[in-house]
DNA sequence: CTAACTGTTATACTATTAATATAACAGTTA
DNA sequence: TAACTGTTATATTAATAGTATAACAGTTAG
């Protein structure tokens, strides 16, 4: 799995990481139980401080998509990530709706807009590039 | 229209402004050529400064919502919002992929993800409440 | 003409966040 | 013992968000 920063990109580098682990797991490019690189290994191979990484990691423990044994190293959560809750779906809706009010304005239509979503699942469901 | 601001997010308040505005015309509570309040106004309505709504105006003009005439005030624009271009959908799958990847995580469906779109959707299209 | 209103610009300040740079601690493991 | 884990602490720099005043230039109503 290879990690692609933008380093120009207003989104933060630390954000841009999680991303990117989250759409690896969601690809299954890494799968649960499976490791990660060390704060350290992987803060030097992309060029970026561990501290930055650790952030990432925090994160992404928080969320439930990673464990973080104190010293055994960082893990793709092996009994898989925690599955949508209400509160999950509620931060979602509200993630969606200034996408769809923008998209409204601009005249995209409903199926416009769903058959794009399609489009990006079908880049998850499909392959293992 | 009413503006209802959330001041313990962590979304920027100009950015909440911005769609909160974008809302209002996609649920057509504003309509093209209609005059919103002045910046001054506006701010001291809701117990925000002046340049914190200047900076939400100056990015809904930036994106073609509204027009603002030197002295004649802020009006949305009488043409329509532009529609949606080629980087506007290129933008719009960047900002969904990071949503989709981590619904796929949480096993969410495809279908329940676009059920939820649809709501959404309608939320706009019925009323104007 | 004056007063009150428009958007705009400039300056200054505070608080928060992002990112980096070191350094050290505590617990494995080879 | 040496090299590795995550973790914690401290400090610094840069950028962003928000506020506070103040002024400028043009418009409009009295």
């Amino acid at each position: 799995m290879l990690i692609n920063l933008d380093f120009e990109s207003n989104e933060p580098i630390y954000q841009q990481l999680v991303h990117q682990i989250i759409e690896g797991i969601a690809r299954k490019e890494i799968a649960p139980g499976e490791g990660l690189p060390s704060v350290r290994s992987l803060a030097s191979d992309i060029g970026i401080n561990l501290h930055t990484v650790n952030k990432a990691y925090q994160q992404l423990k928080q969320d439930g998509f990673i464990l973080i044994h104190r010293q055994k190293g960082v893990v793709v959560n092996p009994d898989g990530v925690p599955k949508a809750d209400a509160n999950y779906k509620k931060q979602l809706e509200k993630n969606l709706r200034p996408l769809i009010a923008e998209s409204i304005c601009r005249d995209v239509s409903e199926e416009e807009f769903l058959r794009l979503c399609s489009t990006i699942f079908e880049t998850y469901q499909g392959g293992s590039a």
